[in-house]
DNA sequence: CATGAATGAGCATTCATTCAT
DNA sequence: TATGAATGAATGCTCATTCAT
């Protein structure tokens, strides 16, 4: 397609009204203590619950709170008490979303043995995928937006994790224990290898057909990536 | 009812929202090709670009008509006039996108050398997720909210072309010319690893940092990918 | 985050617009009579005696939904909480129309005196012109455009009608009570010849004047339209 | 019914009758002399034919000036460029209809029978409805709306014009030609009971069913009339 | 004359949010 | 708490009209 581009959409004049005062001065935070019932706080998963169900189908804009409100089976009014923002909603989800998404990580071991370690991260990694898919389409979904509401955490929870760990890689390269090379990349690979199996999910059962498409896939995809990590395609002994 | 006069009223009124401009004297052809001005593929390239732009960060529902007439440079009933409905330019994009989405994997040839093809066909998803990277968040998109426009093609045209390719891996495998191993899942993880940086730029930005995120990660990607392709993590020498 | 995924997000959409607010729970009965307060029905008839008065005059596309609300006295957007779509309250209309405008002529008994019950019922679709002229109107527009919206009824329900009242008459005709002709150009004459008084009002005062365009239209036009279908123009006796 | 027309016969037709007074007294202003080549006058037929078949069913506000410029078989700005204004071509018709309209009415002297003044009075209206119903229904359409741009040619012309005939009619009651009854009101019922046949055509052809709703209808409804207007339904023999 | 292109003003409908009860 | 009712601001799309060629 003619590389023509004119305007970025960042620029858009609609974009800028729309946010309204969103950014204006992020979260105000730890200034609500609030009460918190029992009552309130299930109403309150419920409700993100719903949210993520939606939420990670059809995008923060494509969705709507009148569909949040009937999966959530209750009316939008009662909804808007609890979250008075659409918006507010979808913080929720992604904060909570933020601490889930980095614990597999955090669970590698750096003494532990490596393989056992990056085995058992991308095991991890992998079961997310078939048991959490929504998490990992709405993720997804806010990377595809430039992650306009977490992108502060990615660059410094996130990076702080990943520095930290990718510290860890390159002691087990300097042991020889693993092959010498680029630690962020590779956990890059390990996530897009895993996370694929939830956020491209139409697309690998429409690829594998009725016969593969099962929940087999995953177990398939695990032997594979596992091989995959260990010896990459080259033919075992040779001689 | 009214006696069949040469042209109704009712008639008149579907034609001219199903053709849009085009002559409805007579279907010669069986399929005008349209008279398509230089003036209208112009415009209406200019106005792909324009909602490849949109629709790649924020899908379908989230993309408004007036943030790509904006982008586009042009007024909304202007842009209309060329696209008459908003899912015909997503279908546009689509229908371009998927040609552009197979071509590099139709490029592996079964007759050449298979890591040399591999590696190829690793290199040029790479650059396309370098140099198109819209595209690849616009068919990220569409995965992720179940590929309701595509889902057919995938079914039939991708799941052909992979089946194709994956009895090419099986006849390499066979020939222990690579390690044996799952196909279907070689080429989902080739797909993954190289389009994420795409898909998850953001992500790979805000974690490789100022230093490290600028365009030589692509390069870094590439010399990444062809180790763990080609010997995965398990060191070389071992003894 | 809490598993308990109750209903999909492509059902719930779909039902959202179909039911609008009607409870999705179960379908118990057999077609929920709809709950409806008072201040629904209340509501709804304003609307519908607001759309009325608009589509009588402009016909269905000619009116607009800002029209109707402004009648209303309500804002565009709550009249279409109450009426999801223009077309609804058309067909509302339309069919609550069909049952006032069958009656006068449900009510012709065949086992009444013929004169009686004809000129019964020439006095009924008078005092309908004068009483409910918009109804008349909206009937006529409906009409004119080829009754897209109750062809089916017309041929079903009205003709099973006309039938049964047209041997009605041919057998008042069979035992000599009534000159023999044809019934249903005769039903046809009545509508017509009474319809006009609503339909053509305009006309009628502007040709009878200020002077006897007023209220005594009506009983000059009963009066001259017994004296028509009782004896035609012919002079009584000429002796 | 009219017989298929195809547009230039059917145009050829109209334009006969249009030519002739045409030009006669519309209410615009005599500053234009307008030139008119024998190809304008050509086109503007056309397009006031397309006009005729658009409007007759849509109305006013319903019809497009692209469903006309479709019928007319040119281009919307073309069409334009022959009635600059969508008003202007409605105010043509309509003041091109009411001479149409007139004519039959005028055509009853005063020094003929009555009774086959009367009978040929009905026939033509009858035949008017049968060749062009759709000049009919756009009458109609005006009225129904309260004749915003005839009104006055309606207080002024078409009143003179009853009032003439009623005073004829009257003469002839005077002279126990006819019975004694409102004139004005007889008119009417001629109007009425012709030009339902036009303009309420669906509902008769609803009504009569396949057997009885093909082109016998006219030559019917004709015969009572005929008896109506003469005789009313009284039975001739009395003993 | 004729037409492709362009647009301001609608228009039906949706949606996040507020209000009243 | 919960919900029926209400609305301002879009949002996709249409239409009469104008412009330029």
């Amino acid at each position: 397609m003619a590389p023509k581009k004119v305007k970025t959409v960042e620029a858009s004049k609609t974009q800028a009204k729309r946010q309204h005062k969103a950014n204006a001065k992020v979260a105000t935070a730890p200034a609500k203590p609030r009460p918190q019932t029992r009552i309130q706080r299930e109403k309150q998963d419920i409700i993100l619950e719903a949210a993520l169900e939606v939420f990670s189908v059809h995008g923060f804009r494509g969705a709507t709170i009148d569909q949040i409100a009937e999966v959530a089976g209750m009316s939008k009014p009662n909804l808007l008490y609890y979250f008075p923002k659409k918006e507010e909603i979808h913080r929720r989800l992604m904060s909570e979303l933020l601490v889930t998404w980095l614990a597999p990580l955090e669970e590698m071991r750096a003494d532990g043995d490596p393989f056992v370690e990056i085995r058992s991260y991308i095991r991890r990694k992998l079961e997310m995928a078939r048991d959490f898919p929504r998490q990992s389409r709405l993720f997804a979904n806010e990377m595809l937006r430039g992650a306009p509401h977490i992108i502060d955490m990615l660059e410094v929870d996130l990076k702080a994790l990943v520095d930290e760990k990718a510290q860890v890689l390159m002691a087990w390269m300097d042991q020889g224990k693993i092959s010498r090379t680029d630690p962020y990349h590779l956990i890059f690979s390990i996530w897009a290898t895993t996370q694929h199996y939830a956020d491209f999910d139409v697309q690998v059962r429409a690829i594998l057909g009725k016969g593969r498409g099962g929940e087999g896939r995953f177990e398939d995809a695990a032997r594979y990536l596992e091989q995959l990590f260990l010896h990459g395609l080259t033919p075992k002994a040779k001689g």
